[in-house]
DNA sequence: TTCATCCTGTTACAATTCGTAAGATTTGCG
DNA sequence: CGCAAATCTTACGAATTGTAACAGGATGAA
């Protein structure tokens, strides 16, 4: 999967596939469209998706044994879309080697979601991105590293890797207090405030901050932080 | 996970708990409830679940912040189990890192499939192969041998190959010493502990690892250990 | 058997992490 | 300017983790 994960959509609706295939490619995946089980299975030859969208109520077949097959044979990552609500048919797909049931009617943004949680799955490394580069400095968040422009290394522990991250998800916004403490855990101690301004304070010294005028986390008075500084992913 | 499958139950509702820990008994997991965030993340210290269901309406805290931790810094499998059912509600579950979001009302039978199938994804991560690739070395389960980038040969113990390959089964993901403690065998001692300790201390001396900058085995305090390295079997 | 060697858990102590306490400093507002 | 509240910093200590040293046990050769 070196490139955008493929996902294919096996379905008789045309009106489904172009909604679903619309909100996967605008979620960055490659698509691929089947009405009958047969042109599917013919694509499969030469095509390796990396998740399978299977309508059960197919023309020319079951879709039940050809989801078993998916599972079973190729190692797949099926899910079944299904106006079937019954429980019974839920139960009855997922054992037979389903990984998601999804009922119809149906939210596109929700199938981009749970195809998401899958990949994440698959790609234990790094899907969501653990890296983050700002102002010079670039955060490891899988190596719990900070460098420097000149590629100084600085380790940072786990609690400022906590703080840092949470900045970094949310550049250039207010973070509350409150936020903060809900995020990193505070079991709701008043005291922990105290806590959360040490591990500000020992994130700073590692971003070498000017102490009088720190230029990448601000202090606002009585509402909480923000965090300045251009964040990209990766 | 050489016993049955453990799945924790988050739930403030006891009639709820007790619904869930039947079926999934009588399906033969291991289960523990929980009505409060704060016992269950005290339990999560010695306890090593395969699933954790949550409920995100908690007295004690907001689940959905939990759910996050869960899944970002354990690496837990997680299923949401909500009566919010508004796709905004399942999508933002889902991209804070749940596998799973189920809606109350639910049926019992459906989240044991649904559990069923989550775990099916989780076993054959195991690889066949007894030769693993990372990073320069090639470490030989067969004959208990740690080979150079030069070909120099350095053997390893059988205690020591445990910890090597729970690692290199599970690169780049957090790995609690709770699951350590029971995959390797430990039987809950206190002392163990400190016998993982120099399990792992040993093991990073044979990487030449160095103590001040584990580039490979880092550890996370509080939590557990992380293995960085691109592993490939074979 | 006897001895040497290796493996592995235990103990003891050093090093690290991180929250808490306490005092210093800053901010907002008269 | 003065005061109170909020925030920062430093120091300390409890908890966690690292590692050297020791000891029991297994293995295997003489």
């Amino acid at each position: 999967m070196t490139q955008a994960p493929l996902v294919t959509i096996l379905d008789d609706e045309p009106a489904i596939r172009t909604m679903l295939a619309d909100a996967l490619e605008e979620a960055g995946f490659r698509t691929m469209g089947f009405a009958r089980a047969t042109e599917f299975e013919a694509a499969l030859k030469t095509a390796a998706p990396d998740v399978c969208l299977v309508d059960l109520s197919l023309p020319d077949r079951d879709g039940l044994s050809l989801v078993h097959r998916l599972a079973l044979e190729q190692g797949a990552t099926v899910i079944i879309i299904s106006g079937r609500a019954q429980v019974q048919d839920r139960v009855t797909g997922l054992e037979l080697g389903a990984d998601d049931y999804i009922i119809k009617p149906f939210d596109p943004s929700e199938v981009v979601a749970r195809i998401r949680a899958r990949l994440r799955r698959e790609k234990p490394a790094t899907q969501t991105g653990n890296t983050a580069r700002f102002n010079g400095w670039t955060a490891h968040f899988d190596s719990y590293i900070l460098t420097d422009e000149t590629g100084a290394e600085t380790p940072f522990s786990h609690a400022e890797g906590e703080v840092l991250r949470l900045f970094l998800e949310r550049p250039k916004r207010l973070i509350s207090r409150a936020i903060m403490q809900e995020t990193l855990g505070g079991a709701a101690g008043e005291s922990f405030d105290r806590a959360m301004d040490v591990r500000i304070s020992r994130l700073r010294t590692k971003l070498r901050e000017d102490p009088k005028n720190p230029r990448l986390i601000k202090t606002i008075y009585g509402a909480g932080y923000i965090f300045l500084g251009d964040v990209s992913w990766s």
